[in-house]
DNA sequence: GGTCAAGAGTTGTATATACAAGCTTGCTTG
DNA sequence: CAAGCAAGCTTGTATATACAACTCTTGACC
């Protein structure tokens, strides 16, 4: 599994290959970006509502029309805006369903099924990340996200291993939480409510390390469910979840 | 796939290139998409592959770094591109996905793929269920079921074993269609809509025999999903559906 | 042999410009 | 007044250019 390859810790004083710069420039569009999404979180544009054209954007943030138009074409492609050849942009209407599926705590499912719950934090640091965790976190490569790794025990037995990926700039004081006492799920929750949720399922052979961690043997495959989870100010944390096979199954029930 | 192809027309008498005509003329970045997606859905360019750069497209196609770079850029949000600053581009790793939350045809998701389908029809009969059948089946012990078995292929491919047990009461003529035609999903949704399915997910080994169908060694492991269907009548159908873990995965999408 | 530095190649951001094409408005004209 | 047209807005496509930031290889140096 190539999800977690690149683990450097992050120090205070941090050397950038040499460079003593720490200041993270933000990029124009991002700026404009974020100033679109907060005025539309915070209820100032609503649906329907016009949105600044290119070139007044151009003006208000003093960059060019380019810049401007990618902003707003990226917003639109994650869905925040619908856009009109020659009648402008404007706020898209937002979908809303139920879940069908739950994301359930793990500690709530064991203790309902009467057993008993511990669990074990083998890691919890800020990391560099690599290219592709950055991308499904939304940053960039070698940004710092915040990593944990935490054993779960049904009855003393390992029953699943959760490796996860913070955004930092969503959740602050996740490094300072205790992850014996409380779920990262359950603590993220409580800081940033989720608002939309993909998850992969696989069928995998766990590594030999993985193996050890999850006491089974080299053959024994693993249901391993990647979790990406989003609040409304965008991508939160990024789960990675293995279980062995022959101790756990997902379930779910569908309505029509 | 994800493939759309939006045409423009030219009015009538616009010179493009010299020419005046009435035409149709496809963006010039949606003609490197579509070059892109071609070199990999035909298997030319597999996973990992490095993708031409930003200035060979510029070359190849005779158009500005901006242009080969659009297309670039919207195949990686797509998901068929990883790109990394430095290094280069290179072709996604993907897997056939199935969603948990909607019950999908496979030939419908293999054919929405650009890929080829193909099904093999192994066992149609009348058989004598034991007790555990019958009891998610809601019959007896020694009634009698429908049975079929029916290999699914992607571009020749074996992606998925699909064992079904039918309750014959709901559907009548299930002993006389032709699987290679039509899946049984397929049938059955239109014998008895669907109100209600169960889900339960495991990862497997393999059987020798299942592993021998799906051409997979002895230590590959696998998802199976076992999908129990109702009707307004009732149990409709009990299927066990495994794939090997290493091509095939499960997603679903959920917004709270 | 190992380390460091430079350079080449790659993607990322940003600007300025041009023209095409769709929508809206308002004015002209019959 | 109504129809139609033109102007002026909007977004869409495309180019040329510049520099920043990152990666990897190569070669010089210790």
């Amino acid at each position: 599994m190539r999800l977690y390859i690149q683990v450097r810790v992050y120090s205070a004083h941090y050397p950038v290959l040499g460079m003593t710069m720490t200041q993270v420039k933000t990029a124009k569009y991002r700026v404009i970006k974020q100033h679109i999404c907060e005025k539309i979180e915070s209820g100032q544009w609503v649906e329907h509502s016009k949105v600044p054209s290119e070139n007044e954007l151009t003006e208000q943030f003093s960059v060019s029309r380019m810049t401007a138009r990618r902003a707003l074409q990226e917003l639109t492609e994650q869905g925040l805006l619908v856009r009109s050849q020659g009648s402008g942009t404007f706020v898209a209407n937002f979908k809303s369903q139920s879940s069908l599926l739950e994301i359930r705590n793990i500690a709530d499912e064991i203790q309902e099924r009467g057993h008993q719950y511990r669990a074990q934090q083998l890691i919890l640091e800020a990391v560099k990340v690599n290219e592709e965790v950055a991308i499904l976190l939304a940053l960039k490569a070698g940004d710092i996200a915040y990593y944990s790794s935490v054993l779960h025990f049904e009855n003393n037995a390992p029953i699943q291993l959760e490796q996860r990926f913070v955004n930092p700039k969503l959740v602050a004081n996740y490094l300072e939480q205790d992850f014996t006492q409380i779920t990262p799920h359950e603590y993220l929750s409580s800081e940033a409510p989720l608002t939309e949720a993909t998850h992969e399922v696989e069928a995998i052979l766990a590594s030999q390390e993985i193996g050890h961690l999850l006491a089974i043997s080299h053959i024994t495959p693993c249901l391993q469910v990647k979790r990406r989870t989003w609040s409304s100010q965008g991508v939160v944390s990024l789960a990675t979840l293995t279980s062995p096979g022959n101790k756990y199954r997902l379930g779910s029930h569908l309505i029509f």
